[in-house]
DNA sequence: AACGGGGACAACCGCCGGGGC
DNA sequence: TGCCCCGGCGGTTGTCCCCGT
């Protein structure tokens, strides 16, 4: 057995953290600055591991952090990266400034999959057979289509964060505290936020279409969830697209096709009103 | 009003890679 | 070269809250 969880020690406290610690934190980290995590559990008190006090700080108490609800555009941004670089949640968020790597992977979770996994019954139910594999990309366009379309049906959401008055409380608190620091973010030269090499990224994504090439030979279900989509549609790019293939995806747009032409064919056909034009002006990995 | 189920989110766990010694 | 420590990442779990009955 390997040695211990870094939290297992005794006296180390669990669970939600209370605004008295977020308060210590975030003063400790205004003088100090993030880093060294193994230290500020020692130097401010706080019953916490390092790990946690990093956690927490990346997540919740870094300035600028939007919370609540995922836009459209951010949706399609989060589809879209999710098809190009799989479960990279920490990538996916490099494109995403304000949100977390653990708040897309949340959506992603607990939004996003969940409707693919009902498109995928719906399927069933209509007596449709998985497509061969050489047919997938029109599936996969109208799973994404279908979920463009149940976008703005989420009665609860992210919508609840907002709405639940303890939640919203202690929210709103949060966010007073990440306050404190956006002045003292701004003059930083190098913000805590883990900074991603996009171009490296973007290579990994170019490997990745590689080892989706062998992945597809041997893949027992033509869908099982949405991580499956997402690869499938990075292995149909490459096919599709050559150009995208020799540049590592990052392709001007003028001279080629970017390498969600299915999924865009889809959104276009299955009139998603203006959520499309939102995901079209995709500003960044296209341009 | 009480209860149970399900959804959403915060936080933890385990693994991995990089850097220092 | 190998070991240890630390930070980062993705997956999973725990807890809270809402909603329907």
């Amino acid at each position: 057995m390997g040695r211990p969880p870094c939290c297992d020690k005794i006296g180390i406290k669990k669970g939600p953290w209370t605004p008295e610690e977020d308060i210590i934190l975030v003063s400790y980290i205004q003088e100090h600055g993030p880093g060294n995590w193994r230290s500020v559990p020692t130097n401010t008190g706080l019953m916490r591991c390092s790990k946690s006090c990093r956690l927490r700080w990346t997540n919740y108490l870094r300035p600028g952090i939007k919370r609540g609800n995922f836009t459209p555009h951010e949706e399609g941004m989060i589809i879209h990266l999710q098809a190009l670089l799989g479960n990279k949640w920490a990538a996916i968020a490099s494109y995403l400034p304000q949100r977390t790597d653990n708040d897309i992977k949340n959506y992603w979770n607990t939004h996003l999959k969940k409707k693919l996994k009902k498109f995928q019954t719906d399927l069933d139910s209509h007596n449709l057979a998985p497509p061969p594999d050489n047919s997938r990309t029109t599936n996969y366009d109208h799973q994404f289509s279908w979920q463009f379309s149940d976008n703005n049906n989420n009665k609860q959401g992210s919508s609840k964060l907002f709405n639940s008055p303890n939640s919203s409380l202690y929210a709103s608190s949060t966010e007073n505290i990440s306050r404190l620091l956006e002045g003292w973010m701004r003059s930083s030269p190098n913000p805590s936020r883990r900074n991603v090499d996009h171009d490296e990224m973007l290579h990994e994504a170019q490997k990745n279409n590689q080892d989706q090439e062998f992945v597809k030979s041997g893949e027992k279900s033509w869908i099982q969830d949405g991580e499956n989509i997402g690869n499938n549609i990075v292995t149909i790019t490459k096919e599709k697209s050559t150009t995208c293939e020799s540049s590592g995806v990052v392709a001007d747009q003028k001279t080629s096709p970017p390498p969600f032409t299915y999924l865009e064919k889809w959104l276009l056909d299955e009139n998603n009103g203006g959520q499309v034009e939102e995901l079209m002006e995709l500003p960044m990995i296209f341009t």
